[in-house]
DNA sequence: GCCAACGTTGGC
DNA sequence: GCCAACGTTGGC
C-alpha cells in the first residue's frame, strides 16, 4: 500500500519537535487528540510507514519545522483514563477508551522553519487542508503533491 | 488579548 | 433531532 502523508500540529510550548528528538529513539506517542475527526483519521487511515510534517502552532512563527515517521498504527490513548492527566476524559472507560493515538518518530528537523506565511503565498498549496479557513484539526491529511512541494521549500 | 470559526453539550 | 450556549483553537 502506498505511503500516506499527514500533518501533526503541536504547540511548541507544550511539545516541540526538539522535545520529540529528545525522546529515546526520537519516538513518542501522539496522545491527547480529543477531536473525533482527528481520531478517525488516526484510527482508520494512518498506518505504520506513513510520513508526516511536524507543525508548530500558536506561537510566534507558526509553520512546518520538520518531519516524522509513523511507527505504529493506532491504539488506545491511556491518558483518557488517567484522572491526573490533562487529557483525562470522564466518559472514557477501559471498555470504551474513546480515544487513540499513534507512535511517531522524528526523522528530520529543518534548519529553517517553513512559515505559514510562506505556505500561504504558494499557489500550489491553495487547496491544502491546513490553509482552509477555520480549519482547526490537529491532525490532517497532506497530498503527495503537497508533501513533495513543501519539502522542496526546506533548506 | 482579541475574535472568528468550529465542535460539543444539553435542554427541550 | 434541533439549536442556543459554551468552550477551544489558533492566527493575528
Amino acid at each position: 500500500m502506498a505511503v500516506n502523508y499527514w500533518l501533526f500540529k503541536s504547540e511548541p510550548d507544550a511539545f516541540s519537535i526538539d522535545d520529540l528528538f529528545a525522546m529515546p529513539d526520537a519516538t513518542d506517542h501522539w496522545d491527547g487528540i480529543r477531536n473525533y475527526q482527528a481520531r478517525n483519521i488516526m484510527r482508520d487511515e494512518m498506518k505504520k510507514g506513513d510520513k508526516g510534517f511536524f507543525y508548530h502552532s500558536s506561537c510566534k512563527v507558526p509553520g512546518v519545522v520538520g518531519e516524522v515517521k509513523i511507527v505504529s498504527s493506532a491504539y488506545d490513548d491511556h491518558t483518557a483514563l488517567d484522572p491526573a492527566s490533562p487529557y483525562f476524559d470522564p466518559k472514557a472507560s477501559a471498555e470504551n477508551p474513546r480515544w487513540c493515538m499513534v507512535d511517531v518518530q522524528a526523522t528530520k528537523r529543518y534548519p529553517d522553519i517553513i512559515a505559514l506565511t510562506v505556505l500561504k503565498a504558494c499557489d500550489e498549496l491553495s487547496s491544502m487542508s491546513l490553509l482552509k479557513r477555520g480549519n482547526r484539526l490537529s491532525v490532517m491529511p497532506v497530498t503527495a503533491e503537497e508533501w513533495t512541494f513543501i519539502r522542496k521549500l526546506a533548506r
